[in-house]
Parts: structure tokens; sequence; C-alpha cells
DNA sequence: GCTTTCACTTGATCAAAATCAAATGGTGAC
DNA sequence: GTCACCATTTGATTTTGATCAAGTGAAAGC
């Protein structure tokens, strides 16, 4: 099902507005320029620290927000403080869960990033008027879905290693969807943070690290600079055959 | 946002959809009486047998389905065989995964079940004209999300007790929503099916099993009847504080 | 009635990853 | 330059759950 691109005028269109990537890709692609002027109204944009929090798990959600800039992790916590990290968003990800008051988890800037927020009541209204906008939270909401899914498989079933080159294999395919060379990147999370999006321990994660660099199956930098020299390899690593 | 119940007479309403529970409750209360007449020119309803398959792994989707009785299973596999389960659907959830050709996973019968088929493209047909019927679809896709979620922490950070105090947990809730004591059910999968569901081994899950019934957290008869005493102190032992 | 089969349980041993502990290496403050 | 701090790595040991293997019990077939 394609959708036809709305053939608007540039100048009836926010100026902040103009030059955003996520205008065509992601939620705001469905509005008209009138549409995207009224949400531009009560829409305000900022720059995150990383480790700044978006939103509380438990908390009321006042904004949803696109991403501009950077990678957005979506964690859950017990109460004994384990944590899991349940998504990672990218630019130009929409950010946020439809049709709910409470958010059931904490989303925080994984590094340096930049989003613009929508009051909630506002994207809410309009999603009720405009049945193009609610198909695009829909397809995120699906695309979502098969990412979590996926995850699973990596979490019940694969073992450390396979963990640890399925999320070297992700980041190469989804940190620059830009880029034509997937072959060398930044981490976007820490150890901690792998371990805690792979279900393991900053300890094994560093070993695995270091397994996969002795194979060759990757290069190190600084600890967060990453080359790939074979990414097949990489992915039957990761137990993608 | 309350959805406004359609004032329809029982009397254009096909005989089949008269009775049937999911129309309140599933997709199908979205529609108009003229719209369900159609759907369900095209629609057939089947019975599965347990372990029936309704559809596979990188199959080409044809139908969707909305269960009428019975629990279904979506299941990942690995190219060695190793399998996850993904998602446990029940009575009258919507079963498919809407915009995709292809299947990205297998879901079958966990237990003997009734489902009723809509032609993928009749559906998705009706979908692009009538924005409620999406609106349910995403309400669909988002419940289905946040269990994902829920899941991906028990699979990532819990340990086999709380694995399996967890999966109880799940199924005193879901089983049967209607009724009021949830303390006693009958469990829909095998051990094997569970220990794919939890990232286990059978043998670690009946091992858990008789640790929680020898500190009567649970009784158990027949291996798939379950009775729990006391709902709070399962759900301590799954982690849910 | 007896055997076969299948799901499940139980036991013994093993291995993968967690835990506990210490070392390394880089960065920023002074 | 030195110190303090933090993230990461590496090493030793322990623990959890997997694996291998044998048993039990209930239902189905002959």
């Amino acid at each position: 099902m394609e959708i036809r691109r709305q053939d608007i005028h540039n100048s009836d269109i926010p100026l902040v507005c103009r030059a955003c990537e996520a205008r065509h890709g992601g939620v705001c692609g469905a509005l008209t320029s009138e549409q995207l002027s009224e949400l531009n109204k009560h829409s305000f944009r900022n720059r995150l620290e990383t480790g700044a929090e978006v939103i509380g798990q438990g908390e009321t959600v006042v904004n949803y927000s696109n991403i501009m800039r950077g990678v957005v992790k979506l964690t859950k916590v017990m109460a004994d403080g384990r944590q899991q990290i349940v998504g990672l968003q990218f630019a130009p990800d929409f950010l946020g869960r439809p049709f709910l008051e409470e958010s059931a988890i904490t989303a925080e800037a994984a590094t340096e990033s930049e989003v613009c927020n929508f009051p909630r009541h506002v994207l809410d209204r309009l999603v009720k008027r405009t049945p193009e906008l609610e198909h695009k939270l829909h397809q995120q909401a699906l695309k979502e879905l098969d990412e979590a899914r996926d995850w699973m498989l990596t979490l019940g079933r694969k073992t450390a290693q396979e963990k640890v080159a399925s999320f070297l294999y992700l980041i190469a395919t989804h940190i620059d969807p830009e880029s034509v060379d997937r072959s060398a990147f930044e981490l976007p999370l820490s150890r901690a943070d792998i371990a805690d999006f792979l279900g393991l321990t900053i300890e094994t994660v560093s070993r695995q690290f270091t397994k996969l660099r002795k194979e060759n199956v990757i290069r190190i930098e600084n600890n967060r600079h990453v080359t790939v020299p074979d990414m097949d390899r990489l992915m039957r690593y990761a137990g993608n055959d």
C-alpha cells in the first residue's frame, strides 16, 4: 500500500519542519501543511544529554516525541533494580505509546540526542481526525512489535556470543540508515547498557567482545568504535543463517 | 477515548456473527452491519486440533483470523531448530500481522481451538475504508507490543523460578477473562511449550514446578490442572512486586 | 492383560555465565 | 605531572541451568 506524497508547497510548512528529516520518514509526513502548522504551534525541540530521561516508568505521559538525532533506549526495571532494555529507537522514530495515560517503560537518551515534542492531547486529537496519521502510528507499532519479537528469540535462545554478535549486527544495520558502508560505526551504548539489552552481565559482554576481536570478527578502537570486515560472517556468529 | 457502540439491529447482522464473542471484543466490532455482511461472505470458520498450524514462518499470508476459542502460540525458530514462543493469543484476539505479505512467525494452535478466517485482501481493503477498524487493529498491535516487552524483561532478567511463576501468573490472568475465580485453571501448554516460552529446558521447567508445588505456591493435578491458593504469593514468586 | 508410547519427573554431571575481585587505561581536576 | 574517578578488561571461583541418562505413570494399541 503506497502512500501518495502530499503535494504541499514548502512555503506553507513551518520553518523548523522544512529541514526536518522526520517529516518524511516519520509521523509528520501524514499531515497536511495546516495540520503541521497547528501541531508546530504546540511543539518544541530539545537537546538531550546522554542519560537524560524523556519519560519514567509509571509516570503520566505528557508528550510524544520524534527523535531527530541520536538513540533512545526503552527500559524496564524490577523492584530490586534488575533492568532490561526492551527497545532501541533511532532517528527518525516516533517515541511514545498512544492511548495510554501512564508509561510502562522508561525512555532515556542512550547518546546525546535531539527530539521534537508534541503535547499528548494535541496529537491524540489529531489522530482522531486523521486516519493517515493513525496508519503511520500503526505501522510504527507493528515495526516495534516485529523487532521486539526478534529480540525475544535472541534473549531466550541465543548464547552469550550470539547475543553480542546479534547486538553488533543490529547496530550496524540501524545506526545510520542512509550510509552505504555499514562496516564501521560508533556503539551508541556502554557495556553496561549492552548487558542490559542482552540480559547478560558487563563482564560477559566484555569477554565476548574480546573473543570476537581475537577471532577477527570485529575490530575495536577506543571501546566504542567498531569495524566489521565481513558482515556475513558477523551475521553467522549472530545465529541468523 | 471511548468508542461509541454502533446502534445496529441484530437482524441485519450475519447469523454466524450474532452469537460471536469476538464481534464486540474483537475487530469486527468496528464494522457496520453491511461491512460485517460483506466480510462474512468471504469468511469461514474452522476448528484446529492441538498443534495445527495456522501460518508458517516465511509463508505468504492468505488469511487473517479471529480466535473464537482456544489458545494460539506464536513461535520463531532458528536454522538449527532452537525455538522461542514470542506470544500467546487468547480468544477473542485478532491473529495476523497487517500490511506484510510474508509471515515472520509461525502461528499454531496450542490447544484445540476455533478460528474465524478472512482473506487478507478483503480485510486490507476494508481497513483502508474504515478508520475505526484500523484503530482496533492498532490497539491490538499496541497491546501485543506491551506484552512482548513485559516478556522481554522475564526472558532477560528473571531466574528460572521467577520465569515459571511468571508464566503461571500470566495464564491465571489470561486464560478465562470472564471468570472471577482465577485460582484454578488448565495449562494450555505442554512442558515443552512452556520451556520454549520461557527460554528454558523442559527439565528445568519440571524441576521448578516441583519446587513451587513443594513450597505450596501451587497445587498440580494430572500435569495440567493447576490451583493457586494465594495469587499474591505467586505474583511475588514471579518477581512482580 | 500386557506392551508400547509419550509426557513428565528425577538424578548425576557438566558447562556457561554470574559473581567476586583485582588490574588496566583513559580522562579530567588540581 | 599526579591523583582520582570511571569504564572496561581480565582472572578465579561459584552458581544456575543445561545436558545426559534413567525412571515413573497414564493412556492407547494389540
